[in-house]
RNA sequence: GCGCCCAUAGCUCAGUGGAUAGAGCGCCGGACUACGAAUCCGUAGGCCGCCAGUUCGAAUCUGGCUGGGCGCACCA
């Protein structure tokens, strides 16, 4: 709909350019079509007289006067057209040209609201990659559902998408756990060991050690300190990793690539682009230690990639690992990561630049940190006491569904407080019911249609002569919004925009529906009946399409 | 001290440089002899943190200030 009167307009500004009534202009002014707060302010308006006023030297009063005489509506969109206020362009869409989204939904189906903004450009975008040192918490919990749906969201806009979830399966972290275990493993057995402060004190490190202990026996006592240790940090790690698996299946996201960082460095690749780099004199010796010109690129300093005692750090395999992204030849690298990981940003971005590829095509979205609550009052978390509370806990305390929506409720930017006893609620306080409801409803709509021998009804050009109370308007028309409510969340990269149309459009069909003596949807009238089930049925595609971009289920019944 | 993020109704938050800033919760008052009340309807509630600037027009853009969160390793 958006798209056929932004094409009007276009097509009017240029003829009324060829006619010798306005000025050419170049380049040509942006426009924006928007749907005015205000109903008595038409469908759509622009704000595109206004913006040439000064180019033109006119009035915009004028030249949207101009604008609107030399419009050409072939197929009748528009009903009127009117200059307001100080030089708007009011639109009002002819009645019966709304029904045709009803048409256009049914026959897309599993497809209304996707796009081809994307021209099939490759995209990988990265994330979650928590260290299989410990299991998933909440923190991770968002970032999946963030990284998830806006996969989903860029993909449903025409991009070919890859998620990857890089393994930090080298490195001290996992020397250390290898140490944390091999203690417990120890005082299992009756040594008197204690856990140095540095290492890793939850209690699943205690369960990791009694598990190695059932399966191995004590032969572990019997290695060197060294073989042991490294024995317990393969055992734990790979242990870990297949808990944090499992997780991520029960919060439903699926990863195409799982990217190993220790191949980085059996592969050599790490050693690869350091020799690179150092004989470009980017990387530099100084105090022992090796250090990459990050100022050079950005940075506010330059940045330790080989330490003094030979051991690289973590800096030197992502400096490898997104070289290797750039390899890959995608169109578009994003990373999304918590938002503790800010400091981090610049100094991947100048060490892409400074390998020579174009940063423009490297994002990183920083997700801000959960607050978890219960009942109001804070859930008590630290991560070096091991007390925290894991993301498998919440799913099943919750639910899958009502944690990634309440997850994808806000802007990632902003910190989010996450209630254990709302999200349980179902009631208002919890979207998620409040939009599956509408599926459930207009499933069990449809069965008790069916059974009175209403099936498959098809598009009718009757409906835009039936369907006329203005709050079926109201309907479709929000219905009309919802591939540019898709399409806007990809371009800007904001999740929260989908459950949030999902609420509205939730709360446009609620009332609807229940004010039954008005309009209930099956009646006497078999032609008002059908009309009504092909609208319906329109809104449960939607909100089926919608919640599947969040992965959330549409259940039949609740 | 430096950097990133945030500040909108009592609370939690939406808001595309545009016309009269919205929703849910909470408060108060109402609605089912049923296509499921996990719902709906109504009332009240705002110096959009503060100051300046840009603009025909600012909650929105820029600068400064205040308050809060996070981060500033030869850790990961």
């Amino acid at each position: 709909m958006k798209e056929k009167l932004s094409f009007i307009v276009r097509h009017a500004i240029d003829s009324a350019v060829a006619a010798g009534h306005l000025k050419p202009i170049d380049p040509p002014p942006s426009m924006v079509l928007e749907i005015p707060k205000i109903a008595a302010h038409g469908d759509f308006s622009t704000n595109i007289a206004m913006t040439m006023a000064a180019l033109q030297n006119r009035a915009p009063k004028e030249i949207a006067r101009i604008i609107i005489d030399h419009i050409e509506d072939r197929d009748h969109l528009l009903s009127k057209t009117e200059v307001a206020g100080p030089g708007f362009i009011n639109f009002f869409i002819a009645l019966d040209r709304w029904h045709e989204v009803l048409k256009a939904v049914h026959q897309e189906d599993t497809a209304y609201g996707t796009s081809q903004a994307g021209l099939g450009k490759r995209v990988q975008i990265e994330f979650l990659s928590a260290n299989p040192t410990g299991p998933l918490h909440v923190g991770h919990g968002r970032c999946a559902a963030v990284g998830d749906t806006l996969a989903a969201i860029l993909s449903a806009t025409g991009y070919e998408v890859e998620k990857e979830y890089y393994v930090n399966d080298s490195g001290r972290q996992i020397r250390t756990l290898g140490e944390s275990v091999f203690v417990r493993y120890q005082q299992l057995l009756g040594k008197t060991i204690d856990l140095p402060a540095e290492n890793y004190q939850g209690s699943y490190i205690n369960d990791l050690a009694r598990i190695l202990l059932d399966q191995e026996g004590e032969h572990l006592l019997e290695l060197p300190e060294e073989e042991a240790v490294t024995h317990c940090a393969r055992f734990a790690a790979m242990k870990i990793f297949e808990g944090i698996r499992e997780d991520i299946v029960a919060f439903g996201v699926s990863f195409g690539h799982w990217f190993s960082e220790q191949f980085l460095y059996d592969s050599g690749a790490v050693q690869a682009v350091i020799q690179d780099l150092k004989s470009r004199d980017i990387i530099y010796e100084h105090d022992g230690a090796l250090w990459f010109r990050t100022k050079d690129f950005g940075d506010e300093k330059d940045r330790v990639v080989v330490r003094a005692n030979g051991l690289t750090t973590y800096f030197a395999s992502d400096i490898a690992y997104h070289k290797n992204k750039f390899d890959r030849k995608f169109d578009r690298i994003i990373d999304i990561w918590g938002a503790d990981h800010h400091g981090y940003v610049p100094r991947v971005s100048a060490s892409i630049r400074a390998l020579g590829y174009d940063g423009d095509r490297f994002q990183v979205f920083l997700v801000q940190l959960v607050n978890l609550l219960r009942g109001g009052k804070p859930v008590a978390m630290s991560t070096r006491a091991g007390e925290f509370v894991t993301l498998r806990e919440v799913i099943d305390e919750v639910g899958r569904d009502a944690t990634r929506f309440l997850f994808l409720l806000r802007h990632y930017e902003s910190p989010l407080d996450f209630d254990l006893e709302l999200a349980k609620k179902q009631s208002n306080d919890n979207p998620v019911y409040y939009v599956q409801y509408v599926h459930a409803r207009i499933s069990n709509i449809l069965k008790k249609a069916e059974e009175r021998g209403y099936k498959d009804i098809d598009w009718h050009d009757d409906f835009s002569k039936i369907l006329t109370l203005p709050e079926e308007l109201q309907l479709i028309k929000l219905m009309a919004r919802y591939p540019e409510v898709v399409a806007r969340s990809a371009r800007l990269m904001e999740p929260h925009r989908v459950p949030f149309y999902m609420k509205e459009l939730a709360a446009a069909f609620h009332a609807y529906y229940h004010d039954r003596n008005k309009h209930k949807v099956v009646s006497d009238d078999a032609k008002l009946s059908a009309a009504r089930l092909y609208l319906v049925s329109a809104i449960r595609i939607i909100i089926k399409n919608g919640l599947s971009l969040m992965g959330v289920s549409a259940p039949e019944t609740m």
